[in-house]
DNA sequence: ATGCGGTGCCCAAGATCGTCGATCACGACG
DNA sequence: CGTCGTGATCGACGATCTTGGGCACCGCAT
């Protein structure tokens, strides 16, 4: 056994630079070429870890997704549910530097979600994951009384995550007319019109 | 002046011909090559249209954008501005085959707003379009008692938007689990809870 | 009617890309 | 010290986008 490389690592070390060139040229210049030369490789090198550009791309998304659900982690959320929701729409939301630099990569694999069955696989298992999330958030505060248990659950999971997806992608395609604080305000605004005690005015 | 042609018929044309591509290969398989033969043109011919692949697909999504802003004409909706705000958002999201073409189009163009500058343009002025089209939706259903008066209209604008492209995001890539009407009900449902009458538990 | 110029259309070549096959370097183990 | 498998590379093929040049044809001026 000779010359033994960690495989994963130098996957995932591929995978940054998956990044920075759609951050750079977009998705439709992470040729197989650029990425290798991004990462100081030559094009047959990335071929023998991914054999396939498919299969380069898709990973890529994969470890965003993977870094997105760690982020989510429940564990050192605050007691309180309604500032415990508010704190993890703060991590998933794309508002910090790193948040945002994932979440354009993320705009940028959507058009493959189109073509590539595996992408389209990922983006469903991401849906159905955050679908988890959101559900599990509304229940803490149904249970809390921050939330009317008069709700259609499944109604407003969807409507939650249709609006969160709606969010990051104007966070990130349109900046200048939805800034982190006016996200802050509608996802705060959202929630308030949960509320049992939210006034049909308010 | 010799052989005149229609040089905006040809390059419409063209268009319905990506489309078509769009639908039966997806949009990576709107090569120019395969858009011509689709057309029954050389490919050199369609170059002598549009310069660059970039071009045709950036026109194709404009004209459909046009068509869009075309069929949301206010002139043939209903007189009831809650059945007029349901019209449009029919004629809006991507419930037909011809608008879910467009939609995939858009969805493949997200990822060139953030390094193209005429695609950021273009995407900065559909957005401006359709927060002026839901203000004033919003304003009629305030003034027809449909919606209370006591709401914050930049946010509910913001929020509409940002709740409508999610939807239409959903329709095309999770089809699955948004299907038209799932998404017909969450927009008449969020209607309804920005109705005065809205009890805080429906 | 006839030549001329511009328009519409196309072929061919250059550049880039994804992928495949063959090849070289090298270190661990027998 | 030889052998073999792993890691890394090169070269080539087909497909693609794009550019530059060239051909055909039409309509007006002469």
């Amino acid at each position: 056994m000779p010359k033994i490389v960690d495989h994963d690592a130098r996957r995932r070390e591929l995978a940054r630079a998956v990044w920075q060139v759609i951050r750079e040229r977009g998705v439709a210049g992470a040729s197989v070429r650029a990425v290798a030369q991004r990462a100081g490789w030559s094009p047959s090198s990335v071929q023998y870890y991914f054999s396939t550009q498919a299969e380069l791309l898709n990973f890529a998304m994969r470890v965003i997704a993977d870094e997105t659900e760690r982020r989510a982690d429940p564990a050192h959320l605050p007691a309180d549910p309604h500032e415990a929701a508010l704190a993890l729409f703060d991590r998933l939301l794309p508002l910090d530097p790193d948040a945002r630099t994932a979440n354009e990569v993320w705009v940028a694999f959507l058009s493959r979600v189109l073509v590539d069955a595996e992408a389209g696989a990922f983006n469903a298992a991401s849906n159905e994951w955050l679908a988890e999330v959101f559900r599990d958030q509304l229940q803490r505060l149904v249970a809390a009384g921050r939330v009317s248990p008069a709700i259609d659950l499944d109604l407003e999971v969807d409507r939650l995550r249709v609006l969160f997806d709606g969010l990051a992608l104007h966070l990130v395609t349109d900046a200048p007319r939805m800034p982190p604080e006016r996200a802050r305000e509608l996802i705060r605004h959202h929630l308030e019109t949960l509320s049992p005690s939210a006034a049909p005015d308010r």
